[in-house]
RNA sequence: GUGGCUGUAGCUCAGCUGGUUAGAGCGUCGGUCUGUGGAACCGAAGGUCGCGGGCUCGUAUCCCGUCAGCCACCCCA
């Protein structure tokens, strides 16, 4: 017996009306970036797998476990983008975009993690994010964080939430390392296995550790603040004086650690309680490291990401189903001939830019009502044997209910006169 | 990768201490109804009860496996 075939494991189709809601998010969020100044970048789908692994770094969970890596039939390996961050820096680099000062741009697309799905949590995702590359300004963290701020606000989603704190950079976190190590030892015994493993590897993570057992001691764990170098505490002070500047509501929470290997001093992320246990639905921050390490010059950069469909998880918890408007024209021909004599005008309406809907049965005059119900169209043209025989066209406003006659000429005048009569 | 819960009609779900022929609501299609529909009433179609194996005279129902979904951990968007 044949098997089925479904949608592989944590990937979804998208069909409407909710691919509307998408395209809704696509363009606005495309609108906001061409305010800011950003341009498009897009990348292939698949890179060369070392891409990754310099720039997300090797002992992240990304690489060590969750890459859908493949070899080409010249036996290369490749990955599935896992993140957009690295192509987009490879691009730049290949294209020389470095050379010619600062560069805004932003993406929309697809990743692609091997991990076990879960609300909000997906191998095959979606992401709209921006780089701000060639700033060391504090004012370049703010650009990015109000972008991704006024999207979510322009949602008005109450719940969302922008966190931000400072991880420092080569000159302070190594020492904020230490002084995690050094607080976590003594009580190594009586944190969870997890935290156990995770504190030689990478004690920041330790902070955002959601076991209970963990938190007196993360609680009572030095503060990084108290660690930053003279420039990273400067750095963060601006940053946190320009969002107060522009009004962009924040909280600093030093738990706020990302888990990708290349950020530096400033992090963000904007959180819901929407989405269960996986509170964030966007996040970023600075990597003034990572080009330098993909080869490129020293140059500072910053940028987020922002899960597509946890943003429409929180939209849809918070809004509810949009209200539906009616919109376009259901030819509707009882018999042949009258179909036939609608069909020249559906397409003649088409050109015009007016929706028009026809279906081919024989059915009752109902049902194509029915129909025109369900496609959300606003008028219905009705035409019978006897609108043939008096040459007369029924157009019926389903919205208002009242019907009007329109001589029935040919296809161009009544499609212009449709046009008229239903603006 | 680990753990918990759940898979019955297109959708939401009932039935589950094993026992004739598998149930409801919504949706779909048809009729009342060649003419103001989204309604009402009547009717119909639609299921190898996720898949495989086992126990049994007999399994949607019990057991094992597997796949998938959901939720949580890990991690992240």
């Amino acid at each position: 017996m044949p098997e089925k075939i479904t949608a592989p494991r944590g990937t979804e189709d998208l069909i409407p009306p909710q691919s509307a809601r998408w395209q809704a998010l696509e363009s606005r969020a495309r609108a906001l970036a061409r305010c800011f100044g950003y341009g498009e970048i897009r990348t292939p789908l698949f890179e060369a797998t070392e891409l990754f692994v310099r720039g997300v770094g090797e002992t992240t969970d990304i690489v060590e476990k969750e890459m859908y890596t493949f070899l080409d039939k010249a036996q290369r390996s490749m990955t599935l983008r896992p993140e957009w961050t690295a192509p987009v820096v490879r691009a730049m680099l290949e294209h020389h975009l470095l050379a010619q000062g600062p560069q805004r741009l932003y993406y929309i697309g697809p990743i692609f993690r091997y991990e076990r799905p879960q609300k909000g949590r997906y191998r095959q995702s979606h992401q709209f994010g921006v780089e701000c590359t060639g700033y060391a300004e504090p004012a370049a963290d703010v650009e990015v964080i109000s972008l991704a701020w006024e999207l979510v606000r322009s949602y008005r989603i109450a719940d969302a939430a922008l966190k931000i704190n400072s991880i420092g950079d080569e000159t302070c976190r190594p020492r904020y390392r230490e002084a995690l190590l050094e607080h976590f030892r003594p009580n190594l015994a009586q944190l969870s296995p997890d935290a156990q493993r995770r504190v030689e590897r990478n004690p920041l993570r330790l902070l955002d550790s959601k076991e209970e057992r963990d938190a007196p001691f993360v609680a009572s764990a030095p503060r990084f603040e108290a660690y930053l170098c003279d420039a990273c505490r400067e750095h963060f002070a601006a940053v946190r004086a320009t969002l107060d500047l522009l009004d962009v509501p924040y909280r600093v929470d030093p738990r706020v650690v990302r888990g990708l290997d290349y950020y530096t001093r400033t992090v963000f992320e904007i959180q819901s309680g929407a989405l269960g246990a996986q509170s964030a639905l966007c996040g970023g921050g600075r990597y003034d490291g990572l080009i330098r390490s993909l080869g490129g010059p020293q140059t500072p950069a910053v940028g987020f990401a922002l899960g597509m469909e946890r943003f429409l998880m929180i939209v849809e918890a918070a809004q509810g189903a949009p209200i539906e408007t009616r919109a376009g024209i259901q030819a509707i021909g009882l018999g042949v001939q009258a179909r036939a004599a609608l069909l020249p005008v559906v397409a003649e309406l088409r050109r015009l830019g007016v929706p028009a809907f026809m279906d081919y049965e024989d059915r009752k005059l109902l049902a194509h009502l029915k129909t025109a119900d369900r496609n959300g169209a606003r008028f219905a043209l009705i035409v019978g044997s006897e609108e043939l025989a008096s040459d007369e066209a029924v157009l019926r406003d389903l919205e208002l209910r009242a019907d009007r006659r329109l001589p029935l000429r040919e296809p161009r005048v009544l499609a212009a006169s449709l046009v008229e009569a239903t603006i």
